[in-house]
DNA sequence: CTCCGATGAATGAATCTCCATTCACTCAAG
DNA sequence: CTTGAGTGAATGGAGATTCATTCATCGGAG
Protein backbone atom coordinates (compact mmCIF):
# COMPACT_ATOMS: atom_id res chain seq x y z
CA UNK A 1 0.00 0.00 0.00
CA UNK A 2 2.60 2.98 0.69
CA UNK A 3 4.58 1.84 -2.53
CA UNK A 4 2.12 2.91 -5.58
CA UNK A 5 -1.03 5.53 -5.57
CA UNK A 6 -1.26 8.83 -6.81
CA UNK A 7 0.13 11.37 -5.06
CA UNK A 8 1.88 8.95 -2.74
CA UNK A 9 1.36 11.06 0.44
CA UNK A 10 2.39 14.14 -1.66
CA UNK A 11 5.60 14.57 -0.30
CA UNK A 12 7.49 13.20 -3.57
CA UNK A 13 8.08 17.02 -4.46
CA UNK A 14 9.64 17.71 -1.19
CA UNK A 15 11.68 14.64 -1.50
CA UNK A 16 12.97 15.62 -4.90
CA UNK A 17 13.60 18.84 -3.86
CA UNK A 18 15.83 17.99 -0.63
CA UNK A 19 17.55 14.73 -2.75
CA UNK A 20 18.77 17.83 -5.28
CA UNK A 21 20.22 20.13 -2.42
CA UNK A 22 22.30 17.05 -1.73
CA UNK A 23 23.42 15.80 -5.12
CA UNK A 24 24.03 19.44 -6.20
CA UNK A 25 26.31 20.52 -3.07
CA UNK A 26 28.06 17.38 -3.75
CA UNK A 27 28.92 17.23 -7.26
CA UNK A 28 27.84 20.90 -8.48
CA UNK A 29 24.56 21.42 -10.92
CA UNK A 30 26.46 20.56 -14.39
CA UNK A 31 28.37 17.06 -12.65
CA UNK A 32 24.96 16.21 -10.87
CA UNK A 33 22.59 13.52 -13.26
CA UNK A 34 19.00 13.82 -13.27
CA UNK A 35 19.31 9.75 -12.71
CA UNK A 36 21.08 10.58 -9.39
CA UNK A 37 18.48 13.14 -7.98
CA UNK A 38 15.89 10.14 -9.11
CA UNK A 39 17.67 7.67 -7.53
CA UNK A 40 18.83 9.53 -4.05
CA UNK A 41 14.86 10.89 -3.61
CA UNK A 42 14.01 6.99 -4.18
CA UNK A 43 11.87 8.34 -7.38
CA UNK A 44 11.51 6.91 -10.82
CA UNK A 45 13.64 9.67 -13.05
CA UNK A 46 10.27 10.28 -15.14
CA UNK A 47 8.74 11.70 -12.81
CA UNK A 48 11.23 14.44 -11.63
CA UNK A 49 9.50 15.77 -15.25
CA UNK A 50 6.49 15.64 -13.39
CA UNK A 51 7.40 17.98 -11.19
CA UNK A 52 9.90 20.00 -12.35
CA UNK A 53 9.61 21.42 -16.59
CA UNK A 54 13.45 20.61 -16.63
CA UNK A 55 16.55 20.41 -14.47
CA UNK A 56 17.35 24.14 -14.45
CA UNK A 57 13.75 24.46 -13.54
CA UNK A 58 14.45 22.25 -10.55
CA UNK A 59 17.94 24.38 -9.47
CA UNK A 60 15.76 27.48 -9.84
CA UNK A 61 12.86 26.22 -7.71
CA UNK A 62 15.10 24.80 -5.43
CA UNK A 63 16.77 28.90 -5.37
CA UNK A 64 13.62 30.60 -4.28
CA UNK A 65 11.85 27.82 -2.18
CA UNK A 66 14.38 26.96 -0.10
CA UNK A 67 16.03 30.57 0.09
CA UNK A 68 12.13 31.66 0.68
CA UNK A 69 12.00 29.70 3.76
CA UNK A 70 16.44 31.30 5.10
CA UNK A 71 14.71 34.65 4.42
CA UNK A 72 11.53 33.89 6.25
CA UNK A 73 13.41 32.10 9.12
CA UNK A 74 15.92 35.39 9.28
CA UNK A 75 13.17 37.75 9.48
CA UNK A 76 11.78 35.72 12.62
CA UNK A 77 14.88 35.62 14.09
CA UNK A 78 15.02 39.43 13.85
CA UNK A 79 11.44 40.01 15.08
CA UNK A 80 12.22 39.86 18.61
CA UNK A 81 13.70 42.93 18.64
CA UNK A 82 16.96 44.94 20.11
CA UNK A 83 19.13 47.91 18.97
CA UNK A 84 20.32 47.71 14.90
CA UNK A 85 23.71 46.61 15.90
CA UNK A 86 22.12 43.22 18.19
CA UNK A 87 20.18 42.80 14.98
CA UNK A 88 23.36 43.02 12.67
CA UNK A 89 25.18 40.85 15.05
CA UNK A 90 21.89 38.10 14.97
CA UNK A 91 21.98 38.28 11.38
CA UNK A 92 25.77 37.87 11.03
CA UNK A 93 25.49 34.94 13.54
CA UNK A 94 22.80 33.22 11.68
CA UNK A 95 24.52 33.56 8.55
CA UNK A 96 27.20 31.84 9.38
CA UNK A 97 25.44 29.44 11.30
CA UNK A 98 23.28 28.04 8.47
CA UNK A 99 26.39 26.38 7.61
CA UNK A 100 25.84 24.08 10.42
CA UNK A 101 22.44 23.45 9.97
CA UNK A 102 22.03 23.53 6.49
CA UNK A 103 25.41 23.30 5.19
CA UNK A 104 24.10 21.45 1.54
CA UNK A 105 21.82 24.55 0.64
CA UNK A 106 23.94 26.88 1.52
CA UNK A 107 27.37 25.24 -0.44
CA UNK A 108 24.21 25.07 -3.22
CA UNK A 109 23.68 28.51 -3.25
CA UNK A 110 27.41 29.75 -2.75
CA UNK A 111 28.55 27.81 -5.54
CA UNK A 112 25.78 27.37 -7.86
CA UNK A 113 24.21 31.04 -7.86
CA UNK A 114 26.53 33.20 -9.59
CA UNK A 115 26.59 31.00 -12.36
CA UNK A 116 22.96 30.56 -12.49
CA UNK A 117 22.21 34.49 -12.31
CA UNK A 118 24.69 34.71 -14.93
CA UNK A 119 23.91 32.53 -17.56
CA UNK A 120 20.15 31.55 -16.91
CA UNK A 121 18.08 33.47 -19.30
CA UNK A 122 15.09 34.99 -17.63
CA UNK A 123 16.10 34.21 -13.86
CA UNK A 124 16.10 36.90 -11.03
CA UNK A 125 16.94 35.40 -7.77
CA UNK A 126 14.13 37.13 -5.85
CA UNK A 127 14.33 35.36 -2.79
CA UNK A 128 18.18 36.75 -2.70
CA UNK A 129 17.35 40.14 -3.22
CA UNK A 130 14.74 39.98 -0.36
CA UNK A 131 17.90 38.66 1.71
CA UNK A 132 19.64 41.47 0.57
CA UNK A 133 16.87 43.82 1.63
CA UNK A 134 16.90 41.90 5.55
CA UNK A 135 20.28 44.04 5.61
CA UNK A 136 19.51 47.09 4.55
CA UNK A 137 16.36 47.19 6.59
CA UNK A 138 18.64 46.58 9.19
CA UNK A 139 20.86 49.45 8.16
CA UNK A 140 18.73 52.05 7.75
CA UNK A 141 17.31 51.14 11.69
CA UNK A 142 20.46 52.22 12.45
CA UNK A 143 20.96 55.32 10.70
CA UNK A 144 17.59 56.19 12.15
CA UNK A 145 18.80 55.10 15.88
CA UNK A 146 22.15 57.20 15.31
CA UNK A 147 24.06 54.26 15.83
CA UNK A 148 25.24 53.83 12.08
CA UNK A 149 26.85 56.68 9.83
CA UNK A 150 23.95 58.86 8.20
CA UNK A 151 26.31 59.24 4.91
CA UNK A 152 26.67 54.96 4.56
CA UNK A 153 25.66 54.10 1.13
CA UNK A 154 23.32 51.52 1.82
CA UNK A 155 23.27 49.73 -1.22
CA UNK A 156 27.43 48.99 -1.63
CA UNK A 157 27.28 48.42 2.22
CA UNK A 158 24.73 45.50 1.85
CA UNK A 159 26.60 43.94 -0.95
CA UNK A 160 29.85 44.08 0.97
CA UNK A 161 28.57 42.45 4.17
CA UNK A 162 26.89 39.77 2.04
CA UNK A 163 30.26 39.01 0.06
CA UNK A 164 32.33 39.26 3.16
CA UNK A 165 30.21 36.48 5.08
CA UNK A 166 29.80 34.54 1.91
CA UNK A 167 33.39 34.04 1.55
CA UNK A 168 33.97 33.28 4.69
CA UNK A 169 31.43 30.49 4.52
CA UNK A 170 33.46 29.38 1.01
CA UNK A 171 36.31 29.54 3.01
CA UNK A 172 35.22 27.47 5.55
CA UNK A 173 33.81 24.84 3.84
CA UNK A 174 36.78 24.54 1.22
CA UNK A 175 38.90 24.00 4.06
CA UNK A 176 37.57 20.99 4.97
CA UNK A 177 35.01 23.04 7.61
CA UNK A 178 38.44 22.59 9.93
CA UNK A 179 39.48 26.36 9.68
CA UNK A 180 37.39 29.13 11.34
CA UNK A 181 34.69 27.82 13.36
CA UNK A 182 31.66 29.85 12.02
CA UNK A 183 31.22 31.44 15.30
CA UNK A 184 34.82 32.32 15.52
CA UNK A 185 34.45 33.87 12.67
CA UNK A 186 30.89 35.45 13.19
CA UNK A 187 32.34 37.81 15.93
CA UNK A 188 35.25 38.82 14.04
CA UNK A 189 33.22 40.21 11.01
CA UNK A 190 30.97 41.59 13.71
CA UNK A 191 34.07 43.66 15.05
CA UNK A 192 35.19 44.63 11.95
CA UNK A 193 32.05 45.42 10.13
CA UNK A 194 31.27 48.01 13.22
CA UNK A 195 34.67 49.34 13.72
CA UNK A 196 36.53 49.12 11.12
CA UNK A 197 39.88 48.23 10.33
CA UNK A 198 41.49 50.87 12.41
CA UNK A 199 43.01 51.67 15.67
CA UNK A 200 40.32 53.99 17.66
CA UNK A 201 40.82 57.77 16.41
CA UNK A 202 43.28 56.83 13.58
CA UNK A 203 43.55 59.40 10.92
CA UNK A 204 42.78 57.77 8.03
CA UNK A 205 43.13 60.37 5.71
CA UNK A 206 39.20 60.81 4.56
CA UNK A 207 38.93 61.54 1.17
CA UNK B 1 54.27 31.90 -44.86
CA UNK B 2 52.43 33.36 -42.17
CA UNK B 3 50.08 30.61 -41.94
CA UNK B 4 51.32 27.43 -41.95
CA UNK B 5 55.08 25.60 -40.18
CA UNK B 6 54.91 24.51 -36.85
CA UNK B 7 54.17 26.96 -33.91
CA UNK B 8 53.36 29.53 -36.45
CA UNK B 9 55.00 32.40 -34.60
CA UNK B 10 55.13 30.97 -30.96
CA UNK B 11 51.61 32.89 -30.05
CA UNK B 12 49.04 29.94 -30.27
CA UNK B 13 48.94 28.85 -26.96
CA UNK B 14 48.45 32.51 -25.71
CA UNK B 15 45.28 32.96 -28.51
CA UNK B 16 44.13 30.40 -27.10
CA UNK B 17 44.22 31.75 -23.77
CA UNK B 18 42.66 34.57 -24.62
CA UNK B 19 39.75 33.22 -26.44
CA UNK B 20 39.27 30.93 -23.63
CA UNK B 21 38.91 34.07 -21.34
CA UNK B 22 36.38 35.47 -23.76
CA UNK B 23 34.37 32.78 -24.35
CA UNK B 24 34.12 31.31 -20.38
CA UNK B 25 33.06 34.57 -19.61
CA UNK B 26 30.60 35.00 -21.68
CA UNK B 27 29.14 31.40 -21.80
CA UNK B 28 30.09 30.32 -18.64
CA UNK B 29 32.57 26.86 -18.89
CA UNK B 30 29.91 24.33 -19.04
CA UNK B 31 28.21 25.88 -22.08
CA UNK B 32 31.22 26.80 -23.91
CA UNK B 33 32.15 24.04 -26.61
CA UNK B 34 36.16 23.64 -27.35
CA UNK B 35 35.30 24.01 -30.69
CA UNK B 36 33.63 27.63 -30.11
CA UNK B 37 37.17 28.10 -28.44
CA UNK B 38 39.04 27.04 -31.23
CA UNK B 39 37.05 28.96 -34.05
CA UNK B 40 37.84 32.08 -31.78
CA UNK B 41 41.19 31.87 -31.51
CA UNK B 42 41.52 30.76 -35.10
CA UNK B 43 43.00 27.29 -34.53
CA UNK B 44 41.55 23.50 -35.49
CA UNK B 45 39.86 22.05 -32.38
CA UNK B 46 42.28 19.31 -32.06
CA UNK B 47 45.15 21.85 -31.79
CA UNK B 48 44.26 23.24 -28.16
CA UNK B 49 44.87 19.59 -27.08
CA UNK B 50 48.49 19.96 -27.96
CA UNK B 51 49.07 22.82 -25.73
CA UNK B 52 46.40 21.92 -23.49
CA UNK B 53 45.72 18.10 -21.58
CA UNK B 54 41.53 19.11 -21.80
CA UNK B 55 39.07 21.29 -21.41
CA UNK B 56 39.50 21.65 -17.24
CA UNK B 57 43.27 21.71 -17.87
CA UNK B 58 42.26 24.93 -20.33
CA UNK B 59 40.61 26.37 -17.28
CA UNK B 60 43.39 25.58 -14.49
CA UNK B 61 45.61 27.41 -16.98
CA UNK B 62 43.80 30.32 -17.39
CA UNK B 63 43.27 30.78 -13.85
CA UNK B 64 47.00 30.60 -12.88
CA UNK B 65 48.68 32.15 -15.86
CA UNK B 66 46.14 35.02 -15.72
CA UNK B 67 45.77 35.76 -12.01
CA UNK B 68 50.21 35.41 -11.93
CA UNK B 69 49.84 38.45 -13.85
CA UNK B 70 47.24 40.17 -12.05
CA UNK B 71 49.31 39.71 -8.94
CA UNK B 72 52.59 40.59 -10.45
CA UNK B 73 51.31 43.91 -11.60
CA UNK B 74 49.24 44.62 -8.47
CA UNK B 75 52.38 44.02 -6.31
CA UNK B 76 54.55 46.02 -8.61
CA UNK B 77 51.97 49.22 -8.29
CA UNK B 78 52.26 48.55 -4.43
CA UNK B 79 56.01 48.96 -4.67
CA UNK B 80 56.05 51.83 -5.14
CA UNK B 81 55.61 53.07 -1.06
CA UNK B 82 53.09 54.61 0.85
CA UNK B 83 51.80 53.61 4.10
CA UNK B 84 49.50 50.75 4.57
CA UNK B 85 46.49 52.30 4.63
CA UNK B 86 47.69 54.02 1.55
CA UNK B 87 48.50 50.85 -0.34
CA UNK B 88 45.13 49.22 0.80
CA UNK B 89 43.32 51.63 -1.29
CA UNK B 90 45.48 51.10 -3.75
CA UNK B 91 44.96 47.70 -3.84
CA UNK B 92 41.30 48.26 -3.78
CA UNK B 93 41.00 50.77 -6.93
CA UNK B 94 43.10 48.28 -8.40
CA UNK B 95 40.56 45.47 -7.98
CA UNK B 96 37.91 47.34 -8.64
CA UNK B 97 39.74 49.06 -11.68
CA UNK B 98 40.41 45.51 -13.16
CA UNK B 99 36.76 45.38 -14.13
CA UNK B 100 37.51 47.76 -16.76
CA UNK B 101 40.58 46.58 -17.91
CA UNK B 102 40.47 42.88 -17.95
CA UNK B 103 36.37 42.54 -17.47
CA UNK B 104 36.32 38.94 -19.07
CA UNK B 105 39.05 38.06 -16.76
CA UNK B 106 37.56 38.74 -13.66
CA UNK B 107 34.11 37.50 -15.13
CA UNK B 108 35.85 34.32 -15.17
CA UNK B 109 37.25 34.42 -12.42
CA UNK B 110 34.23 35.70 -10.03
CA UNK B 111 31.71 33.25 -11.64
CA UNK B 112 34.01 29.75 -12.40
CA UNK B 113 36.49 29.88 -9.65
CA UNK B 114 34.65 28.73 -7.10
CA UNK B 115 33.05 25.42 -9.43
CA UNK B 116 36.59 24.53 -10.24
CA UNK B 117 38.10 24.89 -6.79
CA UNK B 118 35.21 23.18 -5.14
CA UNK B 119 34.81 20.24 -7.68
CA UNK B 120 38.15 19.57 -9.69
CA UNK B 121 40.33 17.13 -7.99
CA UNK B 122 43.67 17.93 -7.04
CA UNK B 123 43.47 21.79 -8.05
CA UNK B 124 44.94 24.85 -5.63
CA UNK B 125 44.38 27.61 -6.76
CA UNK B 126 48.13 28.88 -6.19
CA UNK B 127 48.16 32.06 -7.57
CA UNK B 128 44.57 33.21 -5.93
CA UNK B 129 46.18 32.10 -2.25
CA UNK B 130 49.06 35.02 -3.48
CA UNK B 131 46.14 37.45 -4.07
CA UNK B 132 44.97 37.45 -0.70
CA UNK B 133 48.60 37.37 0.34
CA UNK B 134 48.92 40.13 -1.15
CA UNK B 135 46.02 41.58 1.12
CA UNK B 136 47.72 39.96 4.51
CA UNK B 137 51.04 41.81 3.56
CA UNK B 138 49.57 44.83 3.39
CA UNK B 139 47.50 44.42 6.65
CA UNK B 140 50.83 43.01 8.70
CA UNK B 141 52.24 46.04 7.61
CA UNK B 142 49.75 48.29 8.33
CA UNK B 143 49.79 46.47 12.28
CA UNK B 144 53.55 47.31 12.49
CA UNK B 145 52.89 51.48 11.58
CA UNK B 146 50.19 51.26 14.25
CA UNK B 147 47.49 52.46 11.62
CA UNK B 148 45.37 48.97 12.25
CA UNK B 149 44.54 47.11 15.25
CA UNK B 150 46.68 44.95 16.16
CA UNK B 151 44.21 42.39 17.53
CA UNK B 152 42.86 41.89 13.76
CA UNK B 153 42.48 37.99 12.37
CA UNK B 154 44.32 38.80 9.43
CA UNK B 155 43.00 35.86 7.66
CA UNK B 156 39.32 36.04 8.62
CA UNK B 157 40.04 40.09 7.53
CA UNK B 158 41.90 39.46 4.15
CA UNK B 159 39.22 37.09 3.29
CA UNK B 160 36.28 39.32 4.17
CA UNK B 161 37.86 42.12 2.03
CA UNK B 162 38.29 40.23 -0.59
CA UNK B 163 34.41 38.90 -0.33
CA UNK B 164 33.74 41.93 0.07
CA UNK B 165 35.12 43.44 -3.16
CA UNK B 166 34.64 40.38 -5.46
CA UNK B 167 30.88 40.80 -4.61
CA UNK B 168 30.81 44.50 -5.51
CA UNK B 169 32.30 43.78 -8.65
CA UNK B 170 29.67 40.79 -9.28
CA UNK B 171 26.97 43.48 -8.81
CA UNK B 172 28.77 45.51 -11.12
CA UNK B 173 28.75 43.16 -14.18
CA UNK B 174 25.26 41.65 -13.12
CA UNK B 175 23.64 44.46 -13.46
CA UNK B 176 25.16 44.91 -16.91
CA UNK B 177 27.49 47.96 -15.61
CA UNK B 178 25.31 50.14 -15.08
CA UNK B 179 25.03 50.70 -11.00
CA UNK B 180 27.83 51.64 -9.37
CA UNK B 181 30.98 52.74 -10.89
CA UNK B 182 33.54 51.13 -9.74
CA UNK B 183 35.89 54.23 -8.79
CA UNK B 184 32.38 55.25 -6.59
CA UNK B 185 32.31 51.87 -4.99
CA UNK B 186 36.06 51.44 -4.26
CA UNK B 187 35.76 54.62 -2.40
CA UNK B 188 32.98 53.79 -0.10
CA UNK B 189 34.68 50.10 0.45
CA UNK B 190 37.55 52.06 1.44
CA UNK B 191 36.06 53.83 4.14
CA UNK B 192 33.28 51.04 5.02
CA UNK B 193 36.65 48.75 5.77
CA UNK B 194 38.63 51.48 7.10
CA UNK B 195 36.03 53.57 9.55
CA UNK B 196 33.48 50.97 9.90
CA UNK B 197 29.68 50.91 9.94
CA UNK B 198 29.79 53.35 13.34
CA UNK B 199 29.65 56.77 13.76
CA UNK B 200 32.66 57.36 15.36
CA UNK B 201 32.95 56.58 19.23
CA UNK B 202 29.98 55.30 19.40
CA UNK B 203 29.17 52.34 21.84
CA UNK B 204 29.65 49.06 20.33
CA UNK B 205 29.25 46.89 23.19
CA UNK B 206 32.89 44.86 22.49
CA UNK B 207 32.77 41.43 23.33
C1' DC C 1 -21.30 -5.23 -1.82
C1' DT C 2 -18.77 -6.37 -6.03
C1' DC C 3 -17.24 -5.59 -10.49
C1' DC C 4 -15.39 -2.77 -14.20
C1' DG C 5 -13.79 1.02 -16.85
C1' DA C 6 -11.65 5.49 -16.34
C1' DT C 7 -8.06 8.22 -14.49
C1' DG C 8 -3.62 9.87 -13.98
C1' DA C 9 0.64 9.22 -11.04
C1' DA C 10 4.62 6.87 -11.65
C1' DT C 11 7.91 4.27 -14.11
C1' DG C 12 12.31 3.43 -16.61
C1' DA C 13 13.96 1.78 -21.06
C1' DA C 14 14.74 3.88 -25.39
C1' DT C 15 15.79 7.91 -27.89
C1' DC C 16 18.06 11.81 -29.39
C1' DT C 17 21.30 15.31 -29.15
C1' DC C 18 25.42 17.12 -28.08
C1' DC C 19 30.40 17.62 -27.67
C1' DA C 20 35.07 16.34 -25.79
C1' DT C 21 38.53 13.91 -27.55
C1' DT C 22 41.07 11.24 -31.00
C1' DC C 23 43.88 10.22 -34.92
C1' DA C 24 44.86 9.50 -39.80
C1' DC C 25 46.26 12.68 -42.75
C1' DT C 26 48.46 17.17 -44.76
C1' DC C 27 52.18 20.01 -45.74
C1' DA C 28 55.82 23.64 -44.63
C1' DA C 29 60.29 23.79 -43.24
C1' DG C 30 64.82 22.02 -42.55
C1' DC D 1 63.14 12.76 -47.27
C1' DT D 2 61.92 13.40 -42.55
C1' DT D 3 59.79 15.69 -38.90
C1' DG D 4 56.14 17.27 -36.27
C1' DA D 5 52.75 21.16 -35.90
C1' DG D 6 48.36 21.60 -37.35
C1' DT D 7 43.93 19.90 -39.00
C1' DG D 8 39.00 18.65 -38.69
C1' DA D 9 35.96 14.75 -39.65
C1' DA D 10 34.68 10.76 -37.14
C1' DT D 11 33.96 8.51 -32.83
C1' DG D 12 32.21 7.25 -28.43
C1' DG D 13 30.03 8.12 -24.41
C1' DA D 14 27.15 10.57 -21.64
C1' DG D 15 22.97 12.08 -19.98
C1' DA D 16 18.55 14.98 -20.50
C1' DT D 17 14.17 14.15 -21.89
C1' DT D 18 10.29 11.40 -23.72
C1' DC D 19 6.49 8.28 -23.80
C1' DA D 20 4.33 3.73 -24.01
C1' DT D 21 3.11 1.08 -20.33
C1' DT D 22 1.71 -0.24 -15.62
C1' DC D 23 -1.25 -0.22 -11.79
C1' DA D 24 -3.46 1.81 -7.54
C1' DT D 25 -7.49 4.20 -6.74
C1' DC D 26 -12.10 5.79 -7.44
C1' DG D 27 -16.97 6.18 -8.71
C1' DG D 28 -20.92 4.44 -10.89
C1' DA D 29 -23.75 0.39 -12.33
C1' DG D 30 -25.77 -3.76 -11.35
Amino acid sequence: MPRRGPNNGGDKRDRILRAAVKIFSRNGFFNSKVSEIARASGVADGTIYLYFKNKDDLLISLFEEKMGEVVADVRRRLAAGGSAIDKLRIFIENHMDLLERESGLVEVIMVELRQSTKFLKDYTPVKFFEYLEVISDILEEGKREGAIRPDLNVSVARRAIFGALDELCLTYVLSGKRKYHPSVTAAEVCRLLLEGLCVPGADVGKG
